[in-house]
RNA sequence: GCCGAGAUGGUGGAAUUGGUAGACACGUCGGACUUAAAAUCCGAUUGCCUUUAAAAGCAGUGCGGGUUCGAGUCCCGCUCUCGGUACCA
């Protein structure tokens, strides 16, 4: 196919004109542009640091050996769109781009071949960076971090060690310094005041069980598995009892839910934080264990059914099962327990549609009217959210029914179900009846009597619980962080500052140790210290390295620091971060985890980092379907953009819809943006000569860039007065692509550019000032385009475009003279009359009567009303 | 099940606060240029119906109701699609 224009010179030639000059450098405060760069140019009298400030940030990528695919950069040429607008607008602009370069599959790689796995991430690095930088995004590339640098990952074992230094304050709700606790009277003893402090440091060593993935090879955040499996691979994931690194995040569920109101983040994805958060108010209930010297704390939302409670559930890990069960049952109760510890998580909640659970022959004394009700033990009951223990009221929960109707369990309703509804098994609210002093009571009331009452009898008090769950934070690999954390004596002890950053060994093999020890645990050298202590060879999870890299941008060479404070007090927050939807909970949860905590600290000015979030939507291949490997529909931005160059490729991302549907490719979308491109080229370009070079070029290709600058422009293009007409469209454009790049519309903003070109290809006379407008507005899309034509329009060229003044729409120049206004008789469009902007609203209302179109509607009729709505239309009501 | 988002021509989508539904683009059809093709340019393109034609009419934004002079947009009740989540007491 003929080219629709030399893209493919056009294209390296700016983006090696950008690389050069540094165009897109960001200046912290302190640094000075040169004299003759366009940033100084633009801002003259300014310090870098009085302009006003736009962080905008992508999330940053895992550069996998597949390279790039077309999904990646839809969200990185919309940040590059609105980097480009804000530059022009005069903003000061921080649009940095880095690698999350930690990671499984270069591991997976490494154990198979023995490639170390920092020689895999330094080849995707590469292929990466070309490839985002053949796309023509104006990057500050002088701030590009990779995690797996020790430069970088310095900061992240030095962010651990600020965790592990540090517990929350409960009093002041915020995290501080370790050596400001106080320790209770009787915590006297050295040893005594070491545990108590190690049990409330946010970074803390637990044994609970936690998730394994026999397959990966390592431990699992409740985050990474869904459904019982792993979330990268799809893989069974059992729970096992493991000395794992914690942190304590749960201390935050509170802050971390009130201030998603601060921020500007979509609905959906701040209701998909709060679910995980997953707060809910209750009470605890003490119920007495009947014979036996002990006592139970149920957690329940509705303490309104207490009297609807007719037996008691504990997970079967519940501490008192042992010392409750009953001689009789004793052997049931134990078989029960082994057969629910073998299940993994996916049997445990996938498969176990049927529920399970045996008597442990023991009773409880239900406070509230001492009844005595039978304590069992089943795994619907989960031993880590609440108490570990219900009170079953089957009347009132769908899952005590269903246990109560298969063990045949009494069942009292307690709830009068409204007018219509069935009360058995309802679970709304209602008013509360055979429940003594309750009865007669809405639920909302009723939970506030009876939790009074449990207080007031020290049988019970409100309280709060969270489904959050302290973040597991350690894995079992060797390409990630160490931990800045060695052992002695049984006991962890924090590395200094000063020994940072913390190297991982040089290994042969990757794999674990055959005791199953993770990788590192190989370097005997390594973990074994002279003194005798020894190194932890657990590592760090990828999301050490993203939690915090929007910050290591600010400032991203800095070895004193992970970022100088005047720099973070300027450029933070991030006012814009655009990412995928799969990172609603995970890496947007902990990283506002860990700012939080920085920020109670003093290392970081907000309490928040994003201010303003986007999700992209995904891209599905040609066929609709998602793109895949197996069904052989991944489009591959190399071979779009060798066809058709970077600005067509941008402009189709962008043209497709909306920036956060869902949406398929379609090659003959990129051609149709593609021809746009060509149509603005010929709108400057004289075609004679552009064919004679093209010629030129066939027979002596080396010559073409050469040859390049003998193109003439349009012999239409001239000094002339715009016509009022050709104001018009111009300043209808400037309008809408203003507003447009405002609301993050950039499909229409697109289409306003596309309908001026239509226009202006038309005009004999095409004034250079017009023109130029026009290329202002094409550059935040289709930079080297924009820049090149600009060059060949401009008396003086190398000059860039990206420092212009954005230009501003003048609203007089788009006054009609005279238009077609519509009338309408009963809502229905009937025809229209011809008006002036001055045309009174008794003139339209005359004008509309008079309309022989509409005579034949409204006669004979009864006239009821006519409406008249400015710059709109006349609508005339009749019967 | 629950929570959230959505459904508009043959296709992607537009209509920003209730005010001319289908901008812009793709595709298709027709024409110009060409020996021919490609490329480019011009025109048509929601459906139905009447007409030689010009020109009109009717229906129409997933389905059924409602509010309003006027509804793709607001309200009530459904259907389907997508995303999240799931014994969380």
């Amino acid at each position: 196919m003929r080219r629709q224009y030399p893209f493919h010179l056009i294209e390296p030639k700016w983006q090696g004109y950008w690389n050069s000059q540094e165009t897109f450098r960001a200046f912290n405060p302190g640094e000075q542009p040169a004299e003759d760069h366009p940033f100084a140019i633009r801002h003259k009298n300014k310090e870098p640091e009085e302009l006003e400030k736009y962080y905008i940030l992508d999330m940053f990528p895992y550069p996998s050996g597949a390279g790039l695919h077309v999904g990646h950069p839809e969200g990185y040429t919309a940040t590059d769109m609105l980097a480009r607008y804000q530059r022009m607008k005069g903003k000061h602009v921080l649009h940095p781009m880095g690698w999350d370069a930690f990671g499984l599959p270069a591991e997976q790689y490494a154990i198979k071949t023995g490639q170390h796995p920092r020689q895999t991430t330094e080849e995707n690095v590469t292929n990466f960076k070309r490839q985002i930088k053949s796309l023509g995004f104006s990057y500050d590339w002088s701030r590009e971090v990779n995690t797996t640098e020790p430069g970088y990952f310095k900061w992240s074992q030095w962010i651990f060690l600020q965790l592990y230094n540090s517990w929350f304050n409960p009093v002041t709700n915020k995290a501080e310094p370790v050596d400001t606790m106080e320790f209770p009277d009787e915590i006297v003893s050295d040893e005594a005041k070491r545990e108590y402090l190690d049990e409330r440091r946010l970074a803390y060593v637990s044994n609970a069980p936690v998730n394994w993935c026999p397959e990966l090879g390592t431990v699992l955040a409740n985050e990474e598995v869904v459904d019982g499996k792993s979330e990268v691979g799809g893989h069974p994931v059992v729970r096992k009892p493991m000395r794992q690194w914690m942190l304590r995040i749960t201390a935050f569920a509170q802050r971390l839910l009130d201030d998603l109101e601060t921020i500007d983040w979509s609905d959906s994805l701040k209701e998909m934080q709060r679910n995980w958060i997953g707060r809910s108010e209750g009470a605890g209930v003490l119920f007495r264990v009947d014979g036996v010297d002990e006592e139970i704390e149920v957690f329940t939302t509705r303490p309104d059914t207490l009297f609807g409670a007719t037996y008691m559930v504990l997970s079967p890990e519940h501490e008192l099962v042992d010392a409750l069960t009953s001689k009789d049952q004793l052997s049931a109760v134990i078989e029960y327990r082994d057969a629910a510890s073998r299940k993994s998580d996916l049997e445990r909640t996938e498969l176990a549609k049927e529920k399970t659970g045996v008597f442990t022959g023991a009773y409880a004394v239900n406070p509230v009217n001492q009844e005595k009700v039978p304590i069992w033990i089943a795994d619907y009951v989960l031993s880590t959210y609440g108490t570990g223990a219900i009170m079953a009221v089957p009347a009132h929960d769908e899952r005590d029914l269903e246990f109560a109707q298969k063990f045949d369990l009494p069942v009292r309703v307690v709830v009068q179900a409204p007018e219509g509804e069935q009360s058995l098994g309802y679970t709304g609210a209602g008013e509360s009846i055979e429940s003594g002093f309750l009865n007669g009571l809405g639920t909302s009331e009723a939970k506030k009597r009876i939790v009074d009452w449990l207080e007031e009898k020290r049988k019970g008090k409100r309280t709060i619980n969270f489904k959050l769950r302290d973040w597991l934070f350690s894995r079992q690999r060797y390409w990630g962080e160490p931990f800045p954390i060695i052992w002695r004596h049984g006991r962890h002890e924090a590395l200094q500052e000063s020994e940072l950053p913390l190297l991982p060994p040089e290994l042969d093999d990757y794999k674990p140790t055959v005791e199953g020890e993770p990788p590192l645990a190989r370097a005997v050298d390594w973990v074994n210290l002279a003194d005798g202590a020894t190194r932890e060879t657990n590592t760090m999870p990828q999301w050490a390295g993203s939690c915090w890299y929007y910050l290591r941008y600010l400032d991203a060479q800095n070895d004193e620091y992970f970022a100088d404070k005047e720099a973070e007090k300027y450029w933070m927050n991030v006012d814009l971060y655009v990412g995928g939807a799969e990172h609603a909970v995970l890496h947007l949860l902990y990283a506002r985890f860990w700012h939080k905590v920085m920020y109670d600290l003093g290392h970081v000015s907000t309490s928040e980092p994003f201010q303003k979030l986007v999700n992209q939507g995904i891209i599905l291949g040609e066929d609709g379907q998602k793109m895949s490997k197996s069904r052989g529909n991944v489009v591959n931005p190399d071979v779009v953009l060798a066809e058709y160059g970077a600005d067509a490729f941008r402009l189709y991302e962008m043209f497709m819809g909306p920036l956060e549907m869902m949406k398929p490719w379609s090659t003959q979308g990129v051609e149709g943006v593609y021809r746009f491109l060509g149509r603005v080229w010929r709108l400057y370009i004289d075609e004679g000569s552009y064919k004679d070079y093209e010629q030129a070029v066939t027979t002596d290709p080396g010559q073409a860039e050469l040859m390049l600058s003998d193109l003439k422009l349009h012999s239409a293009v001239n000094d002339s007065e715009p016509t009022a007409e050709q104001l018009k469209i111009l300043h209808a454009a400037i309008k809408k692509v203003t507003d447009d790049l405002d609301g993050m519309r950039f499909n229409t903003a697109i289409s306003a550019l596309m309908v001026f070109v239509n226009e202006a290809s038309k005009w004999e006379s095409r004034p250079r000032s017009v023109l130029s407008v026009f290329l202002e507005l094409l550059n935040p899309f289709a930079p080297h385009l924009a820049e090149d034509l600009a060059a060949r329009m401009s008396e003086r060229p190398g000059n860039t475009l990206a420092y212009q003044p954005w230009p501003k729409y003048e609203e007089s120049y788009l006054v009609e003279e005279a238009v077609e206004f519509p009338v309408q008789v009963n809502g229905k469009l009937r025809g229209h009359i011809t008006i002036t902007p001055d045309t009174s609203k008794e003139e339209i209302e005359n004008l509309a009567l008079k309309c022989e179109k509409i005579q034949k509607f409204i006669s004979k009729k009864e006239l009821k009303k006519i409406i008249v709505v400015p710059n709109r239309l006349v609508n005339i009501a009749v019967k």
